[in-house]
DNA sequence: TATGAATGAGAGTTCATTCAT
DNA sequence: AATGAATGAACTCTCATTCAT
């Protein structure tokens, strides 16, 4: 039923299989609208209103993703590169030390901007979020390992630590929300005190990586997908 | 209690008669079902469930509570008591210090075994909220004030600083979950420290009362009633 | 489980049964809260609003009226009461005629006060209606047979016409409403003088009384109770 | 109609895409449906009864009409432009006595098939009703104008004569219902007769067309939908 | 393959009617 | 006999998901 003419959607570029990078743009233009709008409007604003924002039917959010937690999942999946890149930045600054601390400014400024990554990072969320909080987990350790190497963290120090203090910042960011946006940089020299050398132990012990990992994943709030039965 | 005179009438509209036994049964059915489901599912649970819990029909729980806000905020309420009951119990200890330590153990032991006050403490509520917050916020102040006359805190501490650590151990308590329950209390000699003398005072301010209360009550997630009218 | 002190209720009495006078003034109660609140906000206020209004709990009213259409049909019975009195004052004037406009202007001005009379007379009922139509039906046939027995009214009116004619200007009445209170009198003498002998007569038939009858009694708009099965 | 030049900008965002099929197919059975039962039942029934009628999902009412309102102003648009047709063809009827009696007949006809027209007509409803009223009352007033200009109706007459005329018939059909179908007829005569040059004038003022509006308008009986926020 | 219309379960809320007290 | 609490069906409206086009 189609003419001629929609052959032109990609103009002559002799593309081995048609329509290839209309997928493409499409998942792209979904990520994007998906990141501004649960950015603005939190979680749970509807797939409708994504769609929308997007300029594309509700049934190709689905043709790309299957269902809203799935969405979600690549929304986080693209945020947390950028989480990763501020990780790796701060990997290869001259101090450790001061790599940990700008590492931690890095992720609350971006959470502070965006209420996706904030409601992920203080784990509103659920299922395969898994090989991105392992990626991102990978890179605290190192963070922390680093600054242990040099002597700028005591030893017993665990990556957990920096990661509940990471979401106990976030809490405060959320806090503070537009009232007071930097409210969280308050609290900062105290958390990390505990993790330089010389004070007391922390008592009891951190998360384990895999701990961590659990104990995110399993704080759905968005409810889970229907049974299709 | 009344007398013969006024027999008669308009069939006794005298006493407002004492709240009938059965209701005040299913009165307590509700709010003990509400707590539970709220508790275990957060704010976001149905009326209808809560009903069936209660194995009440759910016009029962409108005549009770008007709408859902309601019912949230009866909850709210009774759940806040037991926090300020905890309160005031720590203002009575000998050690001022050992008092609002205990304070916070309290609060955050209460909170780990109900989903529902943790989404108060961590500000997932709104409007008629208000008078429990500052029930609160009182409590809280009164407890570092009583530190701070009797030296054990720092005289430039400030309640917004207690109200924060609360909520940031709150979010680790959260985090921890069933996994490591005692997650948050790893967490809580750093924190603090930064209320003892001595250190280095705590960069930029503290949100103040009020700002706490609207940047609390601002973060609705339970949608508001609808104006009927 | 009463105490003896009820027995003074009718005080010295010596009824034989004993609070048939409160069951009286129950029912007197409800019809007067009744019929303000039918007359202010319709046929569809609720059960509850009266009786609140009425001072009594709703299972009087059910005591009394077994559902809200009886109910209905009772403030009726009042109201038509003085539509009734209205009619055999005017059955009392010296003309004939005049008697005929006095009623209609008595009905008009009656239902202007009263939307429950108003929707009563519009046909917005059911059922048991019947004995009050037939009462007003009977004077609104004498007052017309004393015109024509007077030479003031054409013999070959109906009654029927001037039953239609009094619910038109009703409808006029009600199109006016407050902003025009006085808009039906307007409509009045061109109306009645087809009543008048002389003219060319109406064309076609007027309703008889039974099928008048039929023809409000079928036009519910009120739900009817539901089957209880 | 779109040129070369914009292939590919967002996977055509140009056409607006006219109306599918099946969705206009829906569209027809939701207006019919609600036509019938509206006509039935009266502008109270259900979404959901209307939907069920339509053999379609109460989402798909919602998806076309946003609440039921809409629909009902929807209905009664297409039924309005029934009526305005009416008055058109009466407008170019030769004589334009014969044309408003005409006029009125066809109404009388209309509604007395579609009781959705006659609570529309007797202004059982709300709000954006405005636009239709005013093409009807200019109609109406055009019928009459054109009367006046031939001498045929009295030149006092005013346009809210019509309309109280027209809606007192409405009320008169309305009572005669399924039993006397034809009873508006008996009376159309004499109403009329009032408009006609040559007899006394009616005493006090008709309505204004504002007037008219404003009195159709605020009764309402359904109720508006709910604020949504 | 993309579209967006259709679906229908479910949420909050109201109210006529029943029934324990 | 009176009370008003309890009930539950019904109503309007939303939204994740499916499916015809």
């Amino acid at each position: 039923m189609n003419t001629a003419e929609d052959v032109g959607t990609v103009s002559g570029e002799d593309a081995p299989r048609p329509t290839r990078k209309d997928a493409a743009r499409n998942r792209a233009l979904l990520i994007a609208a998906a990141r501004e709008v649960f950015a603005r409007r939190g979680l749970e604003a509807s797939l409708d209103d994504i769609a929308r924002q997007a300029g594309v039917g509700v049934g190709t959010a689905y043709r790309h993703f299957g269902n809203k937690h799935e969405l979600a999942e690549a929304i986080m999946h693209e945020t947390i590169d950028e989480v990763v890149a501020a990780a790796d930045r701060a990997l290869e600054a001259d101090d450790a030390w001061d790599g940990l601390v700008e590492f931690l400014e890095s992720v609350l400024e971006l959470q502070t901007k965006d209420r996706g990554l904030r409601e992920v990072l203080m784990g509103v969320h659920e299922a395969k979020t898994d090989a991105m909080q392992d990626r991102l987990t990978a890179r605290v350790r190192h963070l922390l390992e680093r600054a242990q190497r040099d002597g700028q963290a005591r030893a017993d120090a665990e990556s957990g630590d920096v990661g509940a203090m990471l979401m106990m910042l976030c809490h405060v960011a959320d806090l503070g929300g537009d009232i007071a946006p930097t409210l969280w940089q308050r609290y900062v020299p105290t958390l990390l005190s505990a993790l330089r050398p010389g004070g007391p132990p922390l008592p009891g012990r951190a998360l384990t990586d895999a701990e961590m990992h659990t104990a995110i994943v399993c704080q759905h709030r968005m409810r889970p997908p229907r049974s299709t039965e």
